[in-house]
RNA sequence: GGGCAGGUAGCUCAAUGGGAGAGCGUCGGCUUUACACGCCGAGGGUCGCAGGUUCGAGUCCUGUCCUGCCCA
């Protein structure tokens, strides 16, 4: 061996910092779709450009990086389009926050130094963003990095637009949205959250319900109602009372006079609306202000009166309120009443309230004029996609969330009055009015010629733009060599929560505009919560930081406990002591290396070899461990590959074969043939165990192949194993070394047990002669201090004081003269003979049932009568050893 | 209110209807020439509860309790 020597520990900073150059370097993650091989595309769930990476995004990135390295190294043609989102509200948000930081606010900046802002923002951002993905060592293409504003996608997205209008399934009206004041601007009903308790249960909250009267128009009394938001009355166009209540059904088609505004206000029948046991059994109707009224103002052709501005304060139609703002104004309206003696009581009442995902503000239903996608047409066939199977979820019973989802859809609010995101393609003529809907700005009104048109101030919903994220970054609408290679993706990952949001508009834009499917499968994976359980969130102070973590840790440990958590349910709960065995096993892994060159001197692959039976069963092993890892990572069953590979790691390979390979080894009269082959077994192993681990542990798995001999090029780009590059096994040679590691087991137990130290040399006397000769032939394994540590002789003369050992259903005597005294042993004895006897009365139990034995499957009764037959034996055996201990004179 | 998950060892999680497992933690023993970030061994469970199907149930069915999530 003429490799250098290795450092005693892996470093994985180190190793992160040059294999990520050298990987970007060398260009290997680039696409070609003119190369061969299956394709495998993935599009990555893009970031959001407001800042630094979180637990899901690692998760949710070392998940892909898990698939898309797993089916490079397989021969596919793959590709990952890495990218970010532009995320309008979140973004603009955030970028306004910093600017009030500074004294400056976005008002009065204005709309194009804004924007400007934002973009000096995300310059920013994006590369960061890209930095934390590859500290991470995710394997995308960053050849073709996409944005969601960039020029090329923002053409994807006025396409979309004008296409869905051209077919009519875009329309502008005047509808109930709901509002945030804060941002001042309309969110789609899945940006709506009401307020959770510490265990995520949906709190409501203290309010009051206010009643007051309305008096009659023609002055023979009063009808009261009650509200909680008492501002609301200025808005007002009807009382509503159920058809059937006797108190009221006088009363339906008269009027009542508004205090405050000159109005004459309905009194009308509803039954739908109205619960004549609730309150006084009349309601006060806010169709501009409340999505049940809404209805009900349609139902009776009622007017709607917006009441509100933008910014949440009263509009003229508040009379003397205008310009108080919301809060202001319910205490004024509610004095004012009280004031006019129309006062008619307070109840306490608890109420849930939504707020904006986003800013937290308070949403105010409001009527206002916005784009809509009508959603029913298209969801038809998304739906259809999914139940014909087209697209599978991954754990299934997802698909059940976007049913209900899909088959209740309502249609999509679009529009957004913000001013970071894509400007809707709509002018308006300045001149006649006309809606102009087009790719480019038209230069003329089509009606009056008029050469003033203004654009819509408004963007579009930024889920609008993602929707399309799995063929814009291919180059959609244009034909592209991508498109026509890649579309549709293998599978999409992500966690449960954007189902809606995401993966549903995903589904439902590829059907449509594409004709197809986004993606094949979509995994669904788990939200990451701290060992509490507790969700993690900046405001509980919870949060892990990835980087830090990878920091700490390294970014293999880090991704192998990420892998070894990611088991399919709902939640992950992350646990550092989980972290403290992958930076163990990253170690083993290096140690094992290291114990290769310690005893890979003159290994030379070219030279003979005779491998012997621990090769063979190495051999076996290997392919065992390769068919469970494909598997495993074939079925998104992550956590099972990891544990696969710890187990055969360090289980069987450091476990078992490097120590049975010392036997030869340490063996100065082992030939140059046994030699060689333990070491080709040693380092062919590894060689196996590096490319079944990389898509897990990029770093480290790259620093070993560069260094293990016969090895050329990287690891990222070597073949995934295969179980039939390790040819077959032979079951003999399985169950010859099973014996052994049977005998092996059984004199370890037996020093556990009576606290031999590992340095007192035992002997076994073995009284059958055909496990005697196996034994034999394994006297080096078993004479080996890290093994048995025990010679192998025959039964001759009894010794005085021996323990007994079962070994494959034989009595064997282990001389424990000077060692330890009888009595341990018989101690020792009783209560293996206490547990025996157990066991066989268990396995009597089964096999004396009649029905059992009659109606079970042959071989399985046939299997618990071997085990039965065995227990006896061992039973037997022990009782006898214990009556000759105990007899004795 | 409707729906979906889950309840298995102290903790985190596995287990095609065939004698309940792993890792961590605990306890005991080892400074053995890859690794004390190690090695060897031990203890630890009425598989939420109650019925049912079956020769046999952690696994299938019904009911029930608890936990979490989504929708209204």
């Amino acid at each position: 061996m003429t490799e250098p020597a290795l450092p005693p520990a892996y470093d994985p900073a180190d190793a992160a910092q040059r294999w990520t150059q050298a990987w970007v370097e060398a260009d290997v993650f680039r696409a070609d779709p003119a190369a061969p091989g299956e394709p495998y595309s993935i599009v990555i769930p893009p970031p959001n450009v407001t800042g630094r990476l979180h637990m899901g995004h690692a998760l949710n990135n070392t998940i892909q990086d898990v698939l898309i390295r797993y089916k490079r190294m397989d021969g596919f043609n793959v590709l990952w389009v890495p990218g970010t989102d532009h995320a309008g509200i979140a973004t603009q948000w955030v970028v306004r926050r910093q600017l009030e930081a500074r004294g400056i606010d976005m008002f009065e900046l204005g709309r194009e130094a804004f924007l400007e802002e934002v973009w000096a923002w995300v310059e920013q951002t994006r590369p960061a963003i890209r930095g934390q993905l590859e500290r991470l060592g995710v394997s995308a293409d960053w050849s073709r990095e996409r944005f969601t504003l960039d020029p090329a996608l923002q053409d994807a997205v006025t396409e979309h637009f004008v296409r869905l209008h051209e077919q009519g399934l875009v329309y502008r009206g005047e509808r109930l949205v709901n509002w945030d004041c804060v941002d001042q601007t309309a969110v789609s009903d899945l940006e709506v959250e009401y307020r959770k308790d510490a265990k995520g249960q949906t709190v409501l909250e203290e309010g009051e319900l206010f009643s007051f009267a309305y008096p009659l128009s023609d002055g023979s009394g009063e009808i009261v109602v009650a509200t909680t938001r008492a501002e609301t009355m200025l808005g007002d166009t009807a009382v509503a009372v159920h058809p059937d209540d006797p108190r009221y059904t006088h009363l339906i088609g008269r009027t009542v006079r508004h205090p405050f505004v000159d109005r004459e206000i309905p009194i009308v029948g509803d039954a739908v609306l109205v619960d004549p046991a609730f309150g006084t059994g009349a309601v006060k109707i806010t169709p501009a202000h409340d999505f049940n009224d809404f209805e009900v103002a349609k139902r009776h052709d009622l007017p709607m009166i917006n009441i509100l501005e933008r910014d949440g304060r009263l509009n003229a139609q508040g009379g003397r309120f205008a310009g108080l703002d919301r809060a202001e104004a319910r205490e004024a309206v509610k004095a004012a009443l009280d004031e006019l003696g129309l006062h008619r009581g307070v109840q306490e009442h608890q109420l849930a309230i939504g707020r904006s995902q986003r800013s937290g503000a308070v949403i105010e239903p409001m009527l206002s004029t916005q784009w809509f996608v009508t959603m029913p047409p298209l969801a038809g066939p998304a739906l259809a996609a999914v139940e014909q199977g087209f697209t599978t979820f991954h754990p299934r019973t997802w698909e059940n969330t976007y049913f209900s989802w899909m088959r209740d859809i309502r249609d999509w609010c679009i529009s957004r009055q913000l001013w970071w995101g894509h400007r809707i393609p709509a002018w308006t003529c300045a001149a006649c009015g006309e809606l102009h809907v087009a790719r480019q700005a038209p230069e003329a009104c089509r009606v009056c010629d008029h050469a003033v048109l203004d654009q819509d101030p408004d963007v579009l919903d930024t889920w609008f733009s993602s929707a399309l994220w799995p063929f814009s970054t291919m180059g959609w609408p244009h034909r592209t060599d991508d498109l026509a290679r890649y579309y549709p993706g293998a599978v999409l990952v992500t966690a449960f929560d954007i189902i809606f949001f995401w993966v549903a508009r995903m589904i439902v834009a590829g059907t449509h505009l594409m004709g197809s499917v986004p993606f094949r499968d979509v995994y669904i994976h788990a939200l990451i919560r701290d060992e509490h359980r507790q969700k993690m969130s900046k405001t509980k102070g919870n949060v892990v930081d990835p980087l830090s973590v990878i920091d700490e840790r390294g970014a293999d440990a880090f991704r192998f406990t990420l892998m070894a958590l990611a088991a399919q349910g709902r939640d992950i709960v992350w646990d550092p002591k989980r972290i403290d065995d992958s930076q163990r096993f990253v170690m083993k892994m290096w140690q094992s290396l290291r114990f290769c060159f310690l005893v890979g001197e003159g290994y030379d692959p070219e030279a003979p070899m005779e491998p012997g039976v621990y090769e063979d069963w190495i051999r076996a092993r290997t392919a065992e461990a390769t068919g469970r890892v494909r598997e495993a990572l074939d079925g998104y069953a992550f956590n099972e590959a990891a544990r696969e590979l710890h187990a055969f790691v360090w289980g069987e390979y450091c476990a078992w074969y490097l120590e049975l390979a010392k036997t030869t080894l340490y063996d100065d009269g082992a030939s140059p043939a046994r030699r060689n082959a333990t070491q080709h077994a040693l380092f062919t192993t590894m060689r196996a165990i590096v490319r079944l681990a990389h898509p897990l542990m990029p770093f480290l798995t790259e620093e070993i192949w560069s260094r293990l001999p016969g090895t050329q090029g990287f690891v990222t780009t070597a073949p995934f194993p295969r179980e039939e590059e390790f040819g077959g096994a032979d079951p003999q040679v399985l169950a010859e070394v099973a014996r052994v590691q049977g005998a092996i087991t059984a004199v370890r137990n037996l020093r556990g047990e009576m606290q031999i130290a590992p340095r007192v040399r035992l002997q076994l006397l073995v009284g059958d002669a055909d496990l005697r000769a196996l034994l034999q032939r394994h006297a080096a394994a078993m004479a080996f201090g890290d093994l048995a540590g025990c010679s192998v002789e025959a039964l001759g003369e009894r010794p005085a004081t021996a323990a007994t050992v079962v070994i494959d259903g034989v009595a064997c005597l282990v001389p424990l003269e000077g060692i330890v005294d009888v009595a341990a042993e018989v101690e020792r004895l009783r209560s293996e003979i206490a547990k025996g006897t157990k066991d066989v009365a268990q396995l009597e139990g089964r096999l004396g049932n009649e029905a059992f034995v009659a109606r079970a499957p042959a071989e399985v009764v046939q299997d618990f009568q071997d085990k039965l037959d065995a227990a006896r034996t061992r039973l037997e055996l022990l009782r006898a050893n214990l009556a000759m201990l105990t007899d004795a004179p």
